[in-house]
DNA sequence: AGCACGCCGACT
DNA sequence: GTCGGCGTGCTC
């Protein structure tokens, strides 16, 4: 494929999505219309035997490459881009500052259909809508159709409609009785006005929402008065104190502006309500994008906010590079909630691009959170960003009671000591409902041979098996791995295997023979895996059919129990001692937000914390002075160490694939750092430390910190090419995690 | 990421 | 003698 006879051809230098650092220069084709096309618009072009979803990054007069080696595009797909130049500008910075290849950076910004290369037209979107006879009938009429009437309820409560993305969210079983109420006439389908701009300024009708109490208005004013400007807000708030109605009248202001809202959330389980909560209040088109609604769902949202026809965006994580036509606002709710960091791949944290993404619009940032992360408070205290506060509510529930269980020299029943379970018969006595959490799945985390020590492991990865009992397997955690639970020691042959340590399976065990009368409940991803049975596990928890709930950390989430009077922690001490840095501050936001999912005013509840290790200072802090003390003094001790504030640090984590040695990758690694001043390195691994126990699937890492962020910047820079040149890199499975503070 | 090229082990 | 393992390098 050579050059076209036309010397004056341009030449376009594309991104492709694919860990390659370099770009590729082709030739445009002569006729196309190249004064229109901008970088970030997709190109067609041939990539070695196949075709490939490229991103324009530059148009040159002429490459620096031989042109005859030089292929020519097949097609532009976007003309014009669908990305901005300020879109651009911030995928170029996350490249760089994530050290990882721009077209995969790009790739992460389009939807699934328009990565593949599919079509950018906006198809209409299908609104379903009761009809006036609809509207009237009265839900009792369909007692004998539970879930048509459930469908007509909720879209009682809808003046506008849903889509078919809403209702997908509210139920997953909702093209049934849509129908059914379709051919009873109570429902039509309309398709989406075709407004093809925002409505007018002032002319978005926003209902007035409630009186602000003083707080929230001082934080309603705030940000209102920075509307045209970039500045960073972070909205502290526990449950209840009415952190919702802020961002509600603040964006009020910016849809009165014709003007549009990101709004970023942690989980997709919260969303439907939210976005009910919105429609009720704003009459502007919303929209919601998430991983639950189907590839088609999500381009259409992502195209009804680049083209300006929706001016609400509700969506997790990677809603955040959707393109805006009158970009005004951007919201990170849960700031703190580790689900806004991406794990795998393009790892990014959803929340610190959200805050450049502002820097480069021009535009505020509101972060809201009951516990808010160490880095945003760190930026808090540096003047970076502006710290609004709003106290409880009155008439909110009562803050529990937090207790210390000193476990030290006490019988345990499998984990629980005498003292709780006495709380806990009181508690069911009262008519109550106990929450117990244990962050660790399975039967026991380890089996070991009582005769001869053997433990059993996982081939792939080296991290001990996990029991699960009834389903008499072993499993790994980290990878996946499993294998049928041996009879006999398959090193001794003889000795008894023991399963060693608890986990919920066990739990549940232990106390469905201690409490036999009392309905156990246990949530954890084994239980909670099958479609819907989520659901139903909170429906019993809610109606009180269970008393006793136990399960992980997917109960503090979304959801409270008001007659749960009783939460224990059984296991604070792992937390405690956990090799992840983020750790304490994770415990102490674990607590806080169980704190928040029990009790009511009239009836206080309380929290039991069991732990060996009652004076350890995070505790007490915690107990006597609250979580921001706590936060304070955790930045406060990581300075007084020494340590750079809080994570100038950023981990590169290698995972044994198959035979290969992970730390020898990294030990090679670690050598070639040798040269460099100014960086501490740390392996942890099996041979310095315990094994990452947590998320991710990894098997050792290593640890480099800096006191400066652009010197670790620079590091890195020299770092990664050279890595991806180590011969094993191809035999580790290797990724970095950057974990940084100054974004701008 | 795919895909091809290439250099060593067990097979119709 | 070759079929095929995966280690290595390239894709404008």
């Amino acid at each position: 494929m050579s050059k076209p006879e036309n010397g004056k051809t341009l030449i376009f230098r594309v991104a492709v999505p694919l860990p390659v650092e370099r770009l590729f220069d082709y030739f445009a084709r002569k006729p196309e219309a190249t004064e229109t096309v901008a970088p970030g618009a997709r190109i067609l072009v041939p990539f070695g035997k196949s075709r490939i979803t490229a991103y324009l990054v530059d148009i040159l007069e002429q490459s620096d490459r031989d042109p005859e080696t030089l292929k020519t595009i097949i097609a532009i797909l976007d003309n014009p881009a669908l990305l901005r130049s300020q879109d651009v500008q911030l995928l170029h910075w996350a490249s760089r500052y994530y050290h990882h290849p721009l077209g995969e950076v790009f790739s992460a910004a389009f939807p699934a259909l328009l990565r593949k290369g599919g079509s950018a037209e906006l198809k209409l979107e299908k609104i379903y809508r009761l009809t006036a006879r609809g509207r009237q009938t009265d839900t009792q009429d369909l007692a004998r159709a539970p879930r048509q009437a459930a469908l007509l309820q909720q879209l009682q409560h809808l003046n506008h409609g849903a889509s078919s993305a809403y209702l997908s969210g509210w139920s997953k079983n909702w093209r049934q009785p849509a129908k059914a109420l379709l051919e009873k006439g109570l429902l039509e389908i309309v398709e989406s006005p075709k407004t093809d701009a925002l409505p007018p300024e002032n002319t978005a009708t926003c209902k007035a929402g409630l009186q602000a109490n003083p707080q929230q208005q001082i934080a309603i004013d705030s940000v209102c008065r920075a509307l045209h400007k970039f500045s960073v807000f972070l909205l502290e708030g526990v449950t209840g104190s009415g952190k919702t109605e802020v961002y509600m009248q603040i964006i009020r202001r910016v849809l009165q502006q014709g003007r549009q809202v990101l709004i970023l959330l942690p989980e997709i389980t919260l969303t439907p309500q939210l976005e009910a909560r919105f429609r009720e209040r704003f009459s502007v088109p919303v929209v919601v994008f998430h991983s639950a609604l189907t590839d088609r769902q999500r381009q259409t949202a992502w195209m009804a906010m680049q083209q300006g026809r929706a001016s609400i965006l509700l969506g997790t994580r990677s809603a955040l590079f959707t393109p805006m036509q009158a970009p005004g606002l951007i919201v990170v709710d849960e700031e703190h909630d580790s689900s806004f960091k991406q794990q795998q791949g393009f790892r990014y944290s959803a929340r610190d691009v959200a805050v450049v993404r502002g820097k480069i619009l021009q535009i505020p940032v509101v972060m809201g959170s009951a516990t808010p992360s160490l880095e945003s408070l760190y930026n808090v205290s540096r003047k970076r960003y502006t710290l609004l506060h709003l106290a409880e509510r009155a008439g909110g529930a009562a803050q529990p009671d937090l207790q210390i269980l000193d476990i030290r020299n006490k019988k345990l029943h499998d984990g629980i000591a005498d003292a709780l379970l006495r709380e806990i018969r009181l508690t069911l006595a009262d008519g109550r409902q106990v929450l117990i959490f244990l962050n660790r799945r399975g039967f026991a985390p380890t089996l070991i041979c009582h005769a001869c020590g053997w433990v059993a492991k996982c081939r792939r990865c080296d991290a001990s098996l996990v029991v699960h009992f009834s389903e008499q397997r072993l499993r790994c955690h980290h990878c996946g791995h499993e294998q049928r639970l041996p009879n006999s020691c398959p090193s001794c042959t003889e000795g008894q295997l023991t399963p060693l340590g608890q986990g919920t399976e066990r739990l549940e065990n232990t106390l469905t023979q201690l409490f036999p009368e009392q309905k156990i409940v246990r949530m954890d991803r084994d239980t909670t895996q099958r479609k819907g049975s989520l659901e139903k596990h909170l429906d019993a928890i809610q109606q009180g059919t269970a008393n006793i709930i136990l399960g992980t950390q997917m109960l503090a989430k979304g959801h409270h129990f008001p007659n749960v009077t009783l939460v224990a922690l059984l296991d604070v001490d792992s937390g405690l001692f956990s090799i992840d840095y983020h750790a304490p501050e994770k415990l102490a936001q674990l607590i806080v937000q169980v704190s928040g999912r029990a009790g009511r005013a009239e009836s206080k509840g309380r929290v039991i914390l069991q732990t060996r290790q009652p004076e350890h200072p995070l505790l007490v802090t915690l107990l006597q002075h609250g979580y921001r003390r706590f936060a304070e003094i955790a930045l406060q001790e990581r300075q007084a160490a020494g340590l750079p504030p809080y994570s100038h640090q950023a981990l590169l984590r290698a995972l044994a694939v198959d035979q290969k040695k992970p730390l020898e990758f990294l030990e090679r690694v670690r050598a070639m750092l040798e040269e460099k001043k100014n960086t501490s390195t740390e392996i942890m691994g099996p041979a310095s430390a315990p094994m990452a126990r947590r998320a991710g699937r990894y098997r050792c890492q290593l640890l480099l910190q800096n006191a400066s962020r652009q010197e670790l910047h620079d590091l890195l820079d020299w770092l990664m090419p050279k890595i991806a040149g180590l011969k094993q890199a191809r035999n580790v499975r290797w990724s970095l995690d950057v974990d940084p503070l100054d974004l701008y």
